[in-house]
DNA sequence: CAGCAAAAAAATGAATGCAACTTTAGAATC
DNA sequence: GATTCTAAAGTTGCATTCATTTTTTTGCTG
């Protein structure tokens, strides 16, 4: 097979489509949780020969989507809490970071665009309207991080999010509208965190904003262990999410 | 081939092997930055063919090692300044989310075998040994992200320092001496905060103490751009480096 | 001799082939 | 009837081969 001469848009490489296609497809749902995928079926569906599906599995598998079992072949990762839980954090501190640059860099229009989608999500929390509000929601972390202006960072977002989006517990459902007047409380201290450049608090808002959510959906606390109630970041944990 | 019935450690796949050495090949800099990379002679130095070596390669590439031009093969990717920069502050939100998490999460001992390596640190700093210096600084950075126990966290900040490590700035010399002392004082406000787990300061202090050191390597400003004087972290910048 | 054109050489992208390993099906044993 | 051993079928890992594209070399023209 050539590269395409047919139908195709842009110029890249087939390996490069794939890999978006396999991607999109996995992280869709469309293969079960830690059922073995064979390489044949694979190859059918995308017509392709077992090559450049190889060297898609491999990128795959280095990013954390699929594991492959040495002569066993290739089969969805299923996340265990832990590692869902591993991702949250790792996604809370993504936006915090994100966050913090952001408001350095952050343009006078930028702001007012998402101000405008944030006033927009509460106009959907008031309706009720869960799914356009949670659109919504996710344009607004989406900005954030874009607006930090960081590509390495934008990537390495992407890869955690598509990793945590097969979840069931993402799926932004019933447990998570217990807390959606204090999500939307935590959205108008972002906001107002990002309109006064504080980056230091909008990153700490950013954090527990995660940590709620993943508190609220799971009903998992994200493993404190036994640490003196000096401590301060137990404190925190409360302070924003009601 | 057969997989290696002789002279083999670990049971582990030839593309696995490969690739760990492949990392490491480059990452030491044997290879020029930018110079193309014929497969030719890696397949000849690995004594293997191009099959595992590609998927290899394709997986370097994902992660940002090397370049892969369609059509025009492999070839060390360069950092940009722009590059350095976002890797930088990547690995201080990577840090700075290591230091919250590990706040929660650090045993007693843990913090105390920190500190040991802390004092040591100061008595090569005393002495002057910027080598023995730089291995324990190294040292307390790797624990405290090993003291979060958060092993995609983890990954994920080894994979960002390899990305940075080849570049000539972290090679920790000259310039970086004029900053010695500051780098010592925020390495005792580093440890007095991890001592009192106060999260969301260990955070800040990681995080500013990534961004001093690169601008005392490379002389270059985080790009802040014209951005009003109320913005309060252009001040913390400032706040902790001296 | 510089500059361009065409052809040869080399490199890459992908398909096919083959050996090794897993899994499954079936037969023999208890 | 259950269990274990064996053989066949199916998969995977890697090597090889083929087709395109890029690069280099060679030869021609001005």
């Amino acid at each position: 097979m050539s590269q395409r001469p047919d139908s195709n848009g842009p110029a890249t490489s087939l390996h490069a489509e794939l890999l978006e296609q396999l991607r999109e497809y996995i992280a869709e749902g469309n293969l079960a949780d830690g059922m073995r995928i064979p390489e044949r079926i694979l190859c059918e569906k995308f017509q392709i020969s077992r090559t450049p599906l190889r060297e898609a599995l491999k990128v795959l598998a280095a990013e954390g989507l699929i594991e492959l079992l040495p002569n066993r072949g290739a089969r969805v990762r299923r996340l265990s809490e832990r590692e869902l839980r591993e991702l949250f954090d790792l996604m809370g501190g993504l936006e915090a970071l994100a966050g913090r640059i952001a408001c350095e860099r952050i343009s006078e229009e930028e702001i007012q665009r998402i101000e405008k989608i944030h006033q927009e999500m509460y106009f959907f929390y008031l309706r009720k309207d869960l799914h356009e509000y949670f659109r919504r929601n996710r344009e607004i972390h989406e900005a954030i991080v874009r607006a930090a202006g960081n590509q390495s960072l934008s990537d390495m977002y992407t890869a955690v999010y598509s990793r945590v989006r097969r979840s069931r517990y993402t799926a932004n459902t019933v447990k998570e509208t217990d807390r959606w007047s204090a999500a939307m409380r935590e959205h108008e201290l972002i906001l107002d965190a990002l309109r006064r450049r504080a980056g230091a608090e909008l990153s700490e808002i950013l954090f527990m904003h995660l940590r709620n959510k993943f508190i609220a959906s799971t009903g998992q606390m994200p493993d404190i262990e036994d640490v003196s109630e000096t401590n301060s970041s137990k404190a925190e944990l409360r302070l924003i999410g009601d």
